[in-house]
DNA sequence: CCTTGACTTAGAGCGCACTCTAAGTTGTAA
DNA sequence: TTACAACTTAGAGTGCGCTCTAAGTCAAGG
């Protein structure tokens, strides 16, 4: 395969951006990302562009947002410029849904935490058993 | 339906615990829960202690733990006294695991408020545009 | 006696986000 | 020219964790 025409390969971009060369299928399909330049053979030829706003969908998907609220926010990008404020609420919505996860996920481990302080003290009774007795 | 026995019916406990009915069942069948103690009438008859039980798993669940590893957990429990260290590493390795992912949590939500800060920034200047122009 | 409603079971279905398959095309190298 | 590797597509399959359905039992109230 030659590179009939400038850009990065799928292979190149799921390397670098740690998307598998299917799930890239699968976003430009759904519409995640809009349709990719092509080669003369027909392969996808990715610009830097490309790669910048995958890597940032990909931060999204790893904090959690649904497929659907990407859509939605992919959209908009799509739309162009000027819709920064929905942009905005969209990102700030997100980003508070993400804040209050991590508090419960915080206040979880504190309770995983006592249990774990309580195993270890079973451990050390464990132990001092064995010496005494 | 009379209190043919003394106990939590499964509506009383999901209540309680915020775990649903269905879910509650289906802990159970899958060996999550210990078989319940039933009433003269075939229905279930949760202990405090059940609850107690409940909680704890809902709270591994909500930090991402896997069910297969909860089902481990599980039979260390029922296994009875004296395999702490085997239940402290599965928790300190659980918890180990939920703290790397909030680190890139918290990461990923950085990048996350740049882009926001950048809009922000669009939207001043198109008020500032508007108020000048 | 009959209806109502909470419960029971086994098993089917669902939503999400991939992940893979099969069949076909294209360009390069032996 | 033949083999190979990388790509293409539409669509099927997977794994997870529920969530729901259908058919049945049972006790209480009217």
């Amino acid at each position: 395969m030659t590179n009939t025409k400038a850009g990065l390969t799928i292979q190149e971009v799921a390397r670098r951006t740690g998307v598998s060369v299917h799930t890239l299928r699968y976003y430009e399909r759904i519409g995640l990302l809009q349709p990719i330049e092509r080669a003369t053979n027909g392969h996808r030829r990715y610009t830097e562009q490309n790669v910048v706003g995958i890597e940032f969908l990909s931060r999204l998907r790893a904090t959690g947002m649904p497929i659907r609220q990407m859509l939605e926010y992919a959209r908009l990008v799509r739309a162009g410029a000027g819709n920064w404020i929905e942009r905005l609420d969209l990102l700030e919505s997100h980003q508070q849904t993400v804040r209050e996860q991590m508090c419960e996920l915080t206040h979880n481990l504190e309770v995983i935490q006592k249990k774990i302080d309580l195993y270890q003290k079973e451990i050390q009774t464990s132990y001092e058993d064995k010496k005494t007795g």
